[in-house]
DNA sequence: ACAGCTTTGTGAACGCGTGCACAACCGTTC
DNA sequence: GAACGGTTGTGCACGCGTTCACAAAGCTGT
């Protein structure tokens, strides 16, 4: 039998929450703030109180009621359902304009996701220095995926490129990929992949713009209102 | 009376797959098909075949029996209602590494989103030139979403900044706001707010992985189960 | 020891999104 | 023009996630 049992499934929707949590949680300790209760932070994370207490429920009963939650001890708590009590290891696919950003910035390694490399296909990029990484070539990918242990792949190459990336990541043993490329990539099952397109993001802004202007125009045609008075 | 009568609701999840069905019927065109039908649509995004019928249902009756839709017709439908009949013009705030790559990155263009400005509170980043958009100070902004009609931003700024970013925006006029930052930015109702956090996507990654080897170490502990084979 | 205030943890109701299954409908062929 | 294979559009049931509401439980002061 394991040290603790078996843990049941915590939902998808919590553990997107979890990080904004964890975040928050460690702003207030910095803070100086060691208690807190659900109803704050729900206030912090911009959600329901009831909606953090049963997230907070599935890591189990570590509130004290009457008094609420403490910060330090719940950090503990999130930081290991997240699997953040080590560093996961990480290679980039693409030295292009976002795979250069991605590898300056350092939120990554500073949040546990060190950089083992980045690597491109192209000769011109290779060897240039971005981030303080040197860009690899691509048949070197196996050997610091095994060598450092490298789970999780971000792919940040043109479209045209991006499936053909994902494959090389699951050959050389990635099981997670995080997607940049606006386009649907295919992995087999036991590879997570998650796809952040930005113009996706754009689009459904625009969607609810044009809903508002729509609204509004259909309002002005009725009541003669200007339909400015929801910004501020 | 509108020209087109008020139309009803699209279900948000529906909205954040529009760009996607989008985005391949626009490769099928290319690739010459004029007609497809749900269940080709839907290998192609990688859902189910009903849930392709439903998203589009939303749309209008544009299929038809026996046949499919047509493929011209559905991308004109899709982004009338997204907004994509005209352009919408963005602003940047945050001229360092993710501003500047968010700027250099030819995709909003070319998709419907030219940037019409840059903008930094430093000093000495302003008047560079990124992805062929000067940066501009601050105080340019108000002026710049007034003469563009600006009504989407993006804030790329460090997390300190975020909110303050949020804050200006608004001021100047804008309705939406697309942020970048690992902090939660409030704004008042009637401005929709999307984060895009990349830590917290490789937090839920890594919450997978953690899974994964939890389960692979449990599983070892009974049968000897290595827990390697279920990548590639 | 107990009353009163506070806050958690969770049962239960509700609402949204998904997927099945099928009737309605289209086009084609005989 | 009737029969048939194909595909859409949708009613319905199910499951997940959210929210309410409240009992259980901790703390404080008398």
């Amino acid at each position: 039998m394991s040290p603790h049992r078996t843990r049941r499934r915590i939902p998808d929707a919590t553990v997107a929450r979890l990080p904004i949590y964890l975040q928050l949680l460690g702003d207030q300790l910095e803070n100086g703030t060691t208690n807190l209760s659900s109803e704050e932070l729900a206030s912090l994370a911009g959600v329901n109180a009831a909606k953090v207490r049963k997230d907070l429920s599935y890591l189990g009963s570590y509130g004290t009621r009457g008094v609420g939650y403490e910060v330090q001890y719940l950090v503990y708590q999130i930081r290991r359902e997240l699997g953040l009590d080590h560093d996961w290891n990480v290679v980039i696919l693409g030295a292009g304009n976002l795979g250069q950003a991605l590898s300056g910035y350092g939120g990554f390694t500073e949040r546990g996701y060190p950089i083992a490399g980045i690597f491109d296909i192209d000769p011109d990029k290779v060897d240039n220095v971005v981030g303080g990484v040197r860009v690899r070539p691509l048949d070197e990918l196996a050997q610091v995926v095994a060598a450092r242990s490298v789970s999780i792949g971000v792919i940040a190459t043109p479209v045209a490129a991006a499936q053909d990336a994902a494959e090389r990541l699951v050959r050389a043993g990635v099981t997670s990929i995080l997607n940049f490329a606006p386009t649907v990539v295919t992995a087999p099952i036991g590879v997570t992949v998650r796809t952040v397109d930005l113009s996706v993001e754009m689009q459904i802004l625009s969607y609810h713009e044009q809903r508002r202007a729509l609204a509004a125009s259909t309002l002005r045609s009725v009541s003669g209102d200007d339909g400015r008075n929801q910004s501020a």
